[in-house]
DNA sequence: CGCAGTTGGGTTTTT
DNA sequence: CCCAACTGCG
């Protein structure tokens, strides 16, 4: 057997790779648990991938090899590796029979699981799955139900609901410990709360519907069983996790429910990235994860960095320097040259935006294309004055985190009605079709609703339910559709075609900018003809949705030019020749929502970690010092000055590069004249004018 | 009962 | 600034 695809990996790469296959064990009895550290660009998924390699070169059975990933993207370029890796040693054919079946993200797989062992789980197979608005739209009708919506209009909101049930169930934490840890301004509603929770779990069981939460859930409640976890446990060899560090507690249980020794397990991360505790994501799980098992798994860190230059190594080093509790390791990296990162002083959002659009394109003048460049900030819309000036300027852009085209109500209409198609159980989804009908309202919806839960035959349900007589054509044409897709009468994807068709005189009455939206549905269209079946296209939609949104300008081709924007979140495990950090200030970064516990800031720290570690050759950090506030908090402040953020203080400023722009003698023409003394009343004179 | 216009309140990050 | 609840009309 060929070591060819070794040679490219260092020394602690190599181990990490080749842990329990030294020396010609096959991979057949799989080792004891591993636990790799792999520091901000240290080649992470390169080693992950060389590893499911080398075990499958080993003799591991890649279709008893479990792949965790942390988002499909991940997942693809993970399977991609590995094929490049095999097909160097084994040649096309080979390789191409040796593909990874189960790789994903811990909710795709379990959603897979679930349908697989539905029968022992008391599910229905057709069951569908609520993305984070179904889960809110349901939330609301059983708070509807429960006349909470009733009271004061303090009660929280139906995504702060889900959002409080969300973290109980991921962090397997007690209600009351959460909102007084998280949500201390719902305390009082505690035990509404908890009735609301009972109830909505409930109503998604006779709805035959799963949110994100059950798909781990479940899965976790099929490993407490002993006959089942041995079964689904039995089924995979090796069990490989990428980004530990923002697993929760729910998925650390089923991790080890999958594999109670640890062998054959293998987790990949770094808790200086740990960035999702808003997720009930815990840095506990692998700060705790060697000793978990008896003897202890084995730690490997990789803390060479291929990625950035040494001054932004370092900048980024002395940030993270100054946290309180993590793994100690210091990267380092030879890539020598490069300044220092910049810490750009702008006077406010407008300039940031002025000057970081002139950079990118001094930038690519200089050989950079913009796909090679990136801006993040901390919440989406951040962006908002840059997205205006670099569409004054025409330059190309597209923005991942923040709105998605499945948020549009024109996507959620027609994914609505085939969810309602798939499962008519589905009320959430019903009751939003049923209402796109000109004059049908809630109450009509809901009857109808209630008289399809109760038929042996919904569709006839539908087609004999008595609409208001004005509706009653829409309504025809609606049950008429709906029979048809409920039959599977069209093959998949044309069945989309069907729905379209009936769909048109909607879209045209409820929204004048036809065009775009329509644009949109073509999009989904073609991403629907990517998938084999109606059930796969849902399930994969609503757990993995595109990540850009499309911009009104159209989304650029593949092969055409645009700088990415990006929300630090969604930036993780991305590189970049040039980065920019927008609204490097507190309130921003930290977020002035996140500074009420240590933990939170801590956790503000490493975001600001990840977007440093994130530039290979140019780092500028954009402080702007005047800001408008377009909330009201308290006071309604218009605009507020803000000083750079608080995990750059003096002591590493010696690692940044100060900079004012516009340059300091363009800035006597902007503003800075000395002040005169005359002082008028124009508000009065104009007044004035009118009396 | 449906709909449109108004008002008042909340607010990050994402599978 | 965007969404949800409310109001008043047909």
């Amino acid at each position: 057997m060929t070591q060819a695809h070794l040679e490219t990996l260092n020394p602690d790469q190599r181990a990490a790779v080749e842990h329990g296959l030294e020396a010609g064990n096959g991979a057949a009895a799989p080792a004891g648990p591993l636990l790799v550290i792999a520091g901000a660009g240290s080649g992470k998924t390169a080693t992950l991938a060389h590893r499911v390699g080398h075990l499958i070169l080993n003799g591991a059975d890649p279709r008893r090899l479990l792949l965790l990933t942390f988002s499909r993207r991940a997942a693809a370029e993970m399977a991609r590796r590995v094929e490049r890796i095999l097909r160097q040693t084994l040649g096309e054919a080979a390789a191409s029979a040796a593909t990874v079946a189960w790789a994903g993200t811990f909710h795709a797989i379990g959603a897979r699981i679930l349908r697989d062992y539905a029968r022992e789980l008391g599910l229905d197979p057709a069951f569908t799955i609520h993305d984070r608005d179904d889960s809110a739209d349901l939330m609301n009708l059983v708070r509807h139900d429960l006349g909470l919506s009733a009271k004061t209009s303090r009660f929280p909101t139906k995504q702060t609901c889900v959002a409080i049930y969300s973290r109980v169930v991921n962090a397997e934490a007690e209600l009351g410990q959460t909102l007084r840890a998280h949500y201390p301004w719902c305390v009082e509603w505690e035990d509404d709360l908890k009735r609301l929770f009972g109830l909505y779990v409930e109503t998604k069981q006779k709805h035959n519907v799963l949110d994100y939460d059950d798909l781990l859930l479940y899965w976790a409640g099929l490993l407490g069983d002993p006959t089942l976890a041995a079964d689904l446990g039995g089924r995979f060899d090796h069990v490989l996790v990428d980004e530990y560090q923002d697993t929760n507690r729910l998925q650390g249980a089923i991790l080890t429910g999958l594999k109670p020794d640890g062998r054959g397990v293998t987790v990949v991360g770094d808790d200086a990235q740990s960035i999702y505790s808003f997720r009930a994501a815990t840095v506990r799980n692998i700060l705790d994860f060697p000793g978990q098992f008896e003897p202890p798994a084995r730690v490997v860190t990789l803390a060479r960095n291929y990625r950035s230059t040494r001054p932004i190594l370092a900048a980024s080093n002395a940030v993270i320097g100054l946290a309180s509790e993590r793994f100690a390791k210091e990267l380092w990296s030879d890539r020598t040259g490069g300044g220092r990162p910049e810490l750009v002083t702008v006077r406010d959002e407008a300039d940031q935006a002025r000057f970081v659009a002139e950079r990118v394109l001094e930038a690519r003048e200089a050989g950079t294309v913009l796909k090679d460049q990136a801006v993040l900030f901390r919440t989406s819309h951040h962006s908002g004055p840059l997205e205006i000036e670099l569409a004054r300027r025409n330059i190309p852009f597209v923005k991942f985190g923040g709105l998605k085209f499945l948020d549009a109500a024109h996507v959620k209409d027609l994914l609505a009605l085939l969810r309602f198609a798939e499962n008519p159980r589905d009320r959430v989804a019903g009751f939003r079709v049923i209402q796109i009908l000109p004059g049908i309202g809630p109450a009509h919806a809901g009857r109808a609703l209630d008289r399809v839960a109760e038929a042996e035959d919904p569709a006839e349900a539908l087609e004999s339910f008595e609409p208001p007589a004005r509706a009653a054509e829409d309504w025809r044409d609606l049950a008429a559709l709906y029979r048809r897709l409920v039959a599977r009468e069209a093959d998949w994807p044309a069945e989309l075609d069907l729905i379209r068709r009936w769909y048109r005189p909607h879209l045209e009455r409820r929204h004048d900018d036809t065009a775009p939206r329509s644009a949109d549905l073509d999009q989904l269209e073609r991403i629907a003809a990517g998938f084999p079946t109606r059930e796969r296209f849902m399930t994969e939609l609503t757990l993995d949705p595109p990540a850009a949104a499309s911009d009104e300008s159209g989304p650029p081709l593949k092969d055409e030019d645009y700088l990415i924007l990006s929300t630090i979140h969604s930036a993780k495990g991305q590189e970049w020749a040039q980065v920019f950090l927008l609204n490097a200030v507190d309130g921003c970064l930290p977020s002035d929502l996140a500074t009420g516990s240590s933990e939170e800031i801590e956790e503000e720290r490493r975001l600001l970690y990840v977007a440093m570690t994130r530039a290979k050759d140019r780092l500028a950090l954009v402080t702007p010092q005047r800001f408008y506030t377009h909330g009201q908090p308290s006071g309604g402040d218009r605009h507020v000055t803000a000083a750079r953020t608080r995990f750059i203080p003096g002591a590493i400023l010696p690692h940044f590069e100060l900079v004012a722009w516009p340059a300091p003698e363009s800035l006597s023409v902007r503003g800075t004249r000395p002040e005169l003394s005359v002082r008028l009343d124009m508000a009065a004179r104009m007044r004035g004018m009118w009396r």
